[in-house]
DNA sequence: CTTTAATCGTCAACCTGGTTGTCCACATAA
DNA sequence: TTATGTGGACAACCAGGTTGACGATTAAAG
């Protein structure tokens, strides 16, 4: 059938809108409402040791203020906790409460039940082969690579 | 490896937005600057018949202000033209210009370029069954069956 | 030990691409 | 003719980004 590459791009954005989108709903579903993907990437670089605003905005690719902002908010929903730093005065120590890790876990779990979902659609040797055939083509950690200057928000 | 589902959407996202950030930087390189997806989706959508902006909004699951805000960016750049509409006095209707043609068709050849770049890199018949694999998850035209309420940039 | 430079967090202003609500002009059905 | 619906514009707002500036603090250089 020979689709075009921009077929291709909304089939891409569809799979992840899709993806989130049903996992977003269900998570509120559960209980855990206002939660977003960029919420649960977040509480991840924060437990894997991004415990401060500027750090976090770095291995986010965002700027530091930015980064305080979602912060902000992760704080006042009670999914992350500040205080401060022993060893740095200027430092406010960030660190994912036990809800944090809860909505996580559960935000795992949703994901993973959609994936399942798929690979019964597909087939768990054909989504195998998607995955890798993405991980060739992006390498295995895109929402790292990404380029400077904010142009992640720019894909509209 | 047993991938997790939210490896998947990262992965999923990851391709969209190698694509479309590759797609928008040699866009720019040919001379059109500041051309984005969103831009190439409402010409189509107005080339398609989407004739007045309240149209236009329903078209891309948008309210009729969000799709005027567009327009006014695409008229101030020559994609668009606008003029009064001769049947009824209360629309303003739209149209692509010749300038707005020309941008799609370039848009479309960097996108197809950029698809043959991934067919080269995992072949023919990969890439079309991942594409029919996607298909198969999302649809045929998941821009359009976007939820209602604003879900789209609730992604995030 | 002091001065200089870098870094952290915060504030403020702004941008983009959305949202809602309100309003008036115009079209259409009763 | 009148009630209702629709199109477009305006305003206010929101999320999630951006820059720029600035005081406090730390680290480096002298």
């Amino acid at each position: 059938m020979s689709r075009s590459g921009a077929d291709l791009a909304s089939l891409l954005l569809g799979g992840f809108r899709v993806l989130v989108g049903d996992a977003t709903l269900e998570l509120a579903k559960r209980g855990y409402e206002d939660v977003r993907p960029v919420h649960d990437f977040t509480m991840r670089a924060i437990a894997a040791g991004a415990d401060n605003a500027s750090e976090l905005g770095r291995r986010l690719s965002v700027s530091k203020q930015a980064a305080a902002k979602t912060v902000a908010v992760l704080e006042e929903r009670g999914y992350v906790a500040r205080g401060p730093d022993p060893l740095d005065a200027r430092r406010k120590r960030l660190q994912v409460t036990a809800l944090g890790f809860e909505v996580m876990r559960v935000g795992e779990a949703v994901f993973d039940e959609l994936r399942d979902r798929w690979k019964r659609q597909i087939g768990s040797k054909q989504l195998e082969r998607l995955e890798s055939d993405l991980v060739a083509l992006v390498g295995p950690s895109p929402v790292l690579v990404e380029r400077p200057g904010g142009i992640a928000h720019r894909l509209n």
